[in-house]
DNA sequence: ACGGGAACTGAATCGGAAC
DNA sequence: AGTTCCGATTCAGTTCCCG
């Protein structure tokens, strides 16, 4: 027998196969009382698959689920744990049976794993959320802290910065002798909490491979990692496509899933030929994205907008129309000319159609534009205007040449 | 009475006070059944506020909420909403009584509020979230859609995209006759979904009270606005220092809550005693004072000054003097007029002697300043130039008049 | 009033075409 | 050759309509 197995039929007859006190992590992905069959197809469209999750009533869904919690509890070592995948649905109907079948005593947490998702047409609050409760066998469950990065909010010296008593017994920052703030060094981040952002397995992920409801590696990946150490064994009681193996075996943990007869093949087809989505969203993070218009928030303060990411040469799409035709904007970049600029905006909206360009200029260059200038307004900033006005000498001649009246927005070039 | 009441009592017995199909909102911050003595100070130690939140055992508190559940609902419009707060502690036993008693087809949402949070040593995951369950009692409930913003990696295309019908009166996006995919227009953004990250330590209202469990009021405006309109009655049967009637009374919203003996004098000083009233504005004051300097630093970004506080005229020093003279800046108020802002930096500068002014414009208006810019020069905002921008109907006129060495710093006032 | 099925929504994401 | 950005695909989707 392999070490990753996927076996044909229903997880009730576990112990059959599995030995008593022997798993070090359950994770559980029953069906979420939808009431509906839950089906897909693969991208060929050669292949379907389906499981029903309807039921009479909520009583004979707890049951069904009771039954099996009851098997499977025996299997666990007592240094294991249990993960239940739910929703909104039956949340409460699972915390109550896994209080009698666990113990409320080794309820350890609820997992919020929360995901940005295309919206539709529901009146109310768009549901981007899903709950995995977190039970230990017994107190003493294996737990493997891990550490994430300080939020961006956080300052960074104040993270490094060593403390330390003065003369008076007061908290401080240590300073070296001569009066410098020391860094206490490696920082190790703040402990994972129970909300967690993992994006949704989206529409274009090659990961997917045509099960409905199939979760992400990362997700299954960051469980495994939480409660168990390599060559531990993992047991997944309803693992569809095989994404609690799939995960395993890339961190080198045993496993054994049960699923259904067309979902047994597919998932040993993963295994034998794993696809991850590594998200870039994940790796560089939010952030990357937010930094990227922290100046176009600053300069626009004021002006309805919609940041626009991922286009180097808009940075903005305004909420005011002009003549039914979109308003694009572009803010000059610290380093950049003038005409750099311009011609990167220029080149970003060739294929927008009929739109308005806005470049907002922060650089004094003086740069004659006028034959660049067909199609794009160009609006100084502050600091720019600002800047002008400190550098000019000839300031008299200017006041002398400016009395208009002040609401045109003088500085505009155009088509 | 007043519009927002603290009363004296148990919410029990809120019939006898609020009228039947009257309320548009209940939220309700109930003890979480945390079996503990929730207590704590306010700051100067001289007031002691804690509630009672033991009990003998779950049915024990599942009565106690789902008789004040029973006596509430008929309270409620049809139309209305209620808002349950709680934590994982209780939230099934809540989910239970609340879908026996406004029905489960009347669940709306499972709501995360999640936060930031210092760490403790506990072995396990960081709890860093509560739920709200949000129930209507009709499926014809009020509901204002908010919206946000879209996700980093939506791109400019995507929010402009139309749809319309292929030949087989199938959806797709729409296309012109050459192929092209056709704008339609900046849209509003994504819907608001049910995970909220909402920074637990709310600088306004922190710890000033010194009640336990107290609930930010950024939460409890998100919940007022997004059910109600102004002059709708909020109902809070567990209104603790009173953060619900805080937020109601800034959204001009009506609201009723139900508190204990001491707490009552605490929330009705904090509505209604002018000191307290007047030390909130003084928190709105200096938030808007520090959105202010913010919005300096902005504007300034790139200039050498020296920011000015304490002096209500003058915000700035620059660093670079002109002609030996020292140049003092002020930058245009939220919700000043040009003139009054002028007038202040003319007065604050009256005693410096020999020096030059600058004003800051950030609003569009067109008043005629001619006669009191003796000693003032005026520079633009850049979102005051955009607003004048898209306000302006003649732009093409304006094209040929700015037909002018860039550098000029236009739209410039002197003495 | 329901249950069920058909029609429709709309943005998040990443692959791969285009530059 | 690398990088940018277009657009196809998806819905533990929802709404609507009909019998």
């Amino acid at each position: 027998m392999g070490l990753h197995r996927a076996i044909l039929g229903d997880c009730i007859d576990a112990d059959k196969t599995i030995d008593l006190n022997s798993v070090d992590l359950i994770y559980l992905d029953p069906p979420f009382f939808t009431q509906k069959i839950q089906q897909q197809k693969n991208r060929e469209g050669t292949k379907h698959f389906s499981f029903h999750d309807l039921w009479a009533n909520d009583s004979e869904y707890a049951d069904y689920l009771v039954q099996r919690l009851l098997r499977l509890k025996p299997l666990l070592k007592d240094t294991g744990s249990i993960f239940f995948h739910c929703d909104k649905t039956a949340s409460h109907i699972a915390r109550l049976l896994l209080d009698s079948v666990f113990g409320e005593e080794n309820f350890c947490s609820e997992i919020i794993w929360y995901f940005k998702r295309w919206s539709n047409s529901k009146k109310g609050l768009l549901s981007a959320h899903q709950t995995i409760f977190f039970y230990s066998k017994s107190r003493d469950f294996k737990f493997n802290k891990i550490m994430q990065e300080y939020s961006a909010s956080t300052n960074v010296d104040q993270i490094m910065q060593k403390r330390a008593r003065d003369s008076k017994g007061k908290s401080v920052y240590a300073r070296s002798e001569d009066g410098k703030i020391l860094n206490g060094g490696a920082k190790k981040g703040v402990p994972l909490s129970d909300v967690w952002e993992i994006p949704f397995l989206n529409p274009k992920a090659k990961e997917r491979v045509g099960y409905p409801t199939q979760k992400p590696v990362l997700l299954l990946n960051r469980i495994i990692e939480l409660v168990t150490d390599e060559d531990d064994l993992v047991l997944d009681p309803f693992c569809g496509s095989g994404t609690t193996l799939v995960a395993a075996k890339q961190l080198k943990r045993r496993a054994i899933g049960y699923t259904s007869e067309d979902a047994v093949n597919l998932t040993n087809e993963r295994l034998a030929n794993p696809v991850v989505t590594t998200s870039t969203l994940m790796e560089n993070g939010r952030e990357s994205y937010n930094q990227h218009s922290k100046e176009a928030r600053e300069i626009l303060n004021g002006i309805d907008y919609t940041p626009v990411h991922r286009n180097s040469g808009i940075d903005a799409l305004l909420k005011h129309e002009i003549d039914g035709r979109p308003v694009f904007l572009r803010i000059q970049k610290q380093g950049e000319t003038t005409l750099d600029s311009l011609v990167s905006l220029k080149r970003s909206t060739k294929t927008k159609g009929e739109c308005i360009r806005i470049l907002i200029k922060t650089s004094a260059d003086s740069v004659d534009l006028s034959e660049y200038l067909e199609g794009v307004y160009i609006i100084p900033s502050t600091s720019c205007l600002l800047h002008d006005f400190l550098s000019t000498g000839d300031r008299q001649k200017q006041d002398t040449s400016s009395q208009k009246p002040s609401k045109t927005p003088a500085d505009l070039k155009s088509p």
